[in-house]
DNA sequence: CTATTATGTTACGTGTCAGTTTCGTTTCGT
DNA sequence: ACGAAACGAAACTGACACGTAACATAATAG
């Protein structure tokens, strides 16, 4: 999937790498700021302290420049949770999730949702990065979880990354509301806990 | 609420209700078609039948257009439940929701994500619909579904309201996947079932 | 009938953005 | 040193949609 394309002797200035980065760390910016449709080039190139033809240099479109400005984004890393404590390592990790989806995945959200009906190959494009993400964010944090010795059902991982991000993406775009304490104490004790525990 | 002028005594050629209606129903559908950003006055006018000029005369722009047209919307009604059997009741009420959220909503949503920056309060209008429209279709289904006579939680319906749109829309927008019977079956067995019956 | 307003069609001016081009400068490989 | 290519700034063209205006016509109240 690495560009299969150096045979091009490259025998002027080599491009900048430096801006390579900018450039999609602006796109990243501003799509979460502004969404996909008032996303503009212009845009982009200004945040990014660059020309306009250094962005078309590099991407064809605006399809083209989210699309590799969602693959370069790497989601945070999740915290590391109290051993023995099954209730606790739950609260953390969803904590930390409504954290990554309030700052981050709302925004790509939003561009999924209008930029898919124009580019197909891009709406295809988005689910799988947001898949991978939400299974990095999920998964993971919840074997370390699984180590307290607790019996869980089974497949037990799988319904937590299938409903946690589910009800808290719910929470955020449909209620409006904040994912405070309360709420992931709610999520936690009467949704998640009765649910992956073995009765 | 209801606009409170008419003080007008309506000299002239009075407007057509007819078409009043057609321009709402046609900015719903170009709304789930394209989307907020790319909704266009213009398409609206052309899909109703009417002049552009017709339609700014009622509406001063997009956003009011939307939000009437959004108001203007009713929910469908949810199907007749079997007595006496939770979980076929369940699941013809998810199967009637995801209906629901797959044909109407999800294009709302995306109004939503978009709408939202541009205008806070026509966000607010359109997270007061869908609140409402969510209620209607989990509330009052569960309410007859409960008669069975099944022991359930304390607080099974608003569990039911806040758990199955959230996974179903989680799953038609993130996943990209359709709400086939396997997985219906599942979100009633694995998840409903478990969660809602008193243990 | 007469005044008044809605309607459709058409046209218009404005603004924004896409994508390209030009030009002078800078940075590399050879 | 020399040529090739990237770079920033700016200007440019074309498309497109907004919102308004002009006109003739239809419908209604008084």
């Amino acid at each position: 999937m690495s560009d299969g394309r150096r045979p091009a002797p490259a025998r002027g200035r080599p491009r900048d790498a430096a801006r390579d980065v900018a450039i999609l760390e602006a796109t990243l910016l501003v799509l979460t700021e502004v969404g996909y449709d008032q996303l503009t080039i212009d845009a982009v190139a200004a945040r990014a302290g660059v020309g306009k033809p250094t962005v078309y240099r590099r991407y064809p479109g605006k399809a083209a420049l989210v699309a590799a400005a969602v693959e370069h984004r790497a989601p945070g890393t999740p915290p590391a949770t109290p051993p023995g404590d099954l209730r606790a390592a739950l609260l953390v990790t969803v904590q930390w999730l409504a954290d990554q989806i309030a700052e981050q995945e709302i925004g790509l959200l939003g561009a999924l949702f209008t930029g898919m009906r124009s580019d197909p190959g891009l709406a295809a494009e988005m689910r799988r990065i947001l898949r991978r993400d939400e299974v990095a964010m999920t998964e993971e944090p919840f074997r370390n979880a699984l180590e307290s010795g607790e019996r869980l059902v089974p497949g037990a991982a799988e319904l937590f990354a299938e409903i946690a991000p589910a009800i808290i993406v719910h929470r955020l775009v449909v209620a409006g509301q904040s994912c405070d304490d309360a709420f992931l104490d709610h999520l936690v004790d009467d949704i998640l806990l009765p649910l992956l525990r073995r009765q």
